[in-house]
DNA sequence: AATGAATGAGTCTTCATTCAT
DNA sequence: GATGAATGAAGACTCATTCAT
């Protein structure tokens, strides 16, 4: 593994652990087991650090929910599919799911990132909620606040497992991708 | 206004504005418009400070939330006045939606201040959550998990406004309320 | 006892107990029991205070020690009543030991209140130095020397009692004032 | 010179200068020429460079002494040897004369710094003390309250040269060890 | 006289960043 | 590329001092 994944894994762990709000440099390099200006050479700053640790997660997250992914399946396929994509995802990887929830709402983010139509998961739930619309099987609500009402569940039903709080098996993942969509369905 | 209430205020609309990952004292102080050894006088430290405001928003939202709350009213009643009580307090402090919106399931949370049972209005809705299972009308899904769901939707909805991304009015208030019912409903 | 009395004790058990380096009003206001406003009215700032203390414990040396003093007795009669004096007050009061001991060489003390002439005891003892010396019962030591390692044979010997190395009883005060004697004489 | 020794020689200047009551790190890092950061690569705190201080000068002093020294001597000649010895180094650095002075009784000093048997020099002068009791040479006081009223005279001798009472020439050099001498022999 | 909230200058300390090796 | 000592700007925090009550 290369010492820019170190930083960056480090960086996941250290969120994970005590939250953006309390993330430094010397701790990441200490993680990381890296000198402290090797940093320098992968990240022009912290931020252009976060920035990019933002992206990287989102967009592994994309690519892994889209594979398989068929855009020709029937609509609550697609949507089922999406939905406990993002979820397995975000349970496989909490670090990554403690740091895009961090962010994904924060003004810190420059609005590029938040950008839904740039990122190809957004955009394709987007798609299905508004094909859902026309065909009168999801309720008619501004589609942005259907996406965030699908994300905080699945956010917020991760976020749970990771300060104990209980723990999701295939049933209760499977009643989880459920309440996404009773939420929005007419 | 105390110098107390100073203080606090100004630190929710700091992290309101900028997001708690900058938060400075500095900042605090300037915005407060008190000298910088008076926050000492009230906070031990910004740790301090920090507990005591996201304790003080929580608080608060139970006492709005929980009057004129009728304990004695039907089940999808007693929902429909905490979830829609929740999130309209959300709308109208979305200042003290943020706070507890990054700290809830946040590490940096000493475990006492995320105790769900020592709060009323988490206590409340988990009593109706279970109630309607014993009488069949909410899917048998972990509690904690049903809650953990439902703020995700609140919270996530409201954050979204914040953004830019849509505002709400009383109908698409009255849709959130019945996504988080349905999510959770048989 | 006042307040003033208050705020002087508190701050020779301060001293006593954390050395003068560690020294802040904050502690003598809260050992002392009063407002921190209050020292105000008795000092005008820090350094006066512990000038103050300084000549305090100084002055009540002297009046102790000189208590009973004939200045018409025999030499090494007079020698050991102002040694055994001063050694059993520093006894009796070892804070104020402690803090005469930290300030008598010390850059901090204005020149004034380190002046030997201007102290009874010390010139008391000057003086006996000087006549024993006349009549060849003392060393021709440069005088001031003389005073500092008698000085440094009392405050040292009592100042090991503080960190339990040893306690002094009758026979051992008398074994240090024939040391300070013999540590001088011919 | 190191950033380290430059760091330690400024602090004991000041020490000297202005008294350990009135050491603040800023003055430390103007007068050592170093970045504010710098120290704390060597130091963790205030506290630990102080200890640390004390630490070198007494190991050093005892270095120094201890050159030389014939431990096969008579006993009054190792008795000069280290009493001489510990005066001269005196002279020579009166900065940590004056350092371990103001130290070697505080109790801010933690214990295991004012362990007499972890010191060569203190427990060499015990020897010494021991065995001129068991000759019948020196009088039978606490070697302990021994050690303290030697180096009170070793130290408060000298510092009465710092504040220009008297200066110390070989004469008066030998005059303060005998001093020493007479005050402990039988 | 007594008080203690308020203050801000000053101190301690951390932290991102640089740069010579 | 990798390193970590050095840096100083900035942040956290303390402390003597004031002043209205």
């Amino acid at each position: 593994m290369s010492k820019k994944d170190d930083i960056l894994n480090a960086t996941l762990e250290l969120v994970m652990e005590e939250g953006l709000h309390s993330l430094t440099f010397s701790k990441i390099f200490k993680k990381a087991n890296v000198g402290s200006g090797t940093l320098y050479n992968y990240f022009k700053n912290m931020d252009e650090l976060i920035y990019t640790l933002y992206d990287i997660s989102f967009q592994d997250l994309t690519e892994e929910v889209m594979k398989n992914y068929d855009p020709e399946a029937r609509l609550y396929q697609r949507f089922k599919h999406l939905i406990e994509g993002s979820l397995k995802y975000s349970l496989t990887y909490p670090e990554r799911l403690v740091f895009v929830t961090d962010l994904i709402y924060s003004p810190y983010m420059p609005e590029k990132y938040r950008d839904i139509e740039s990122n190809k998961i957004f955009s394709e739930i987007f798609k299905v909620i508004k094909t859902g619309q026309e065909k009168g099987l999801i309720r008619e609500v501004n589609p942005n606040l259907c996406l965030s009402m699908i994300f905080g569940i699945i956010f917020f039903g991760v976020k749970g497992t990771l300060i104990n709080k209980y723990s999701l098996d295939e049933n209760q993942i499977s009643q989880i991708v459920e309440s996404c969509w009773k939420a929005v369905k007419i």
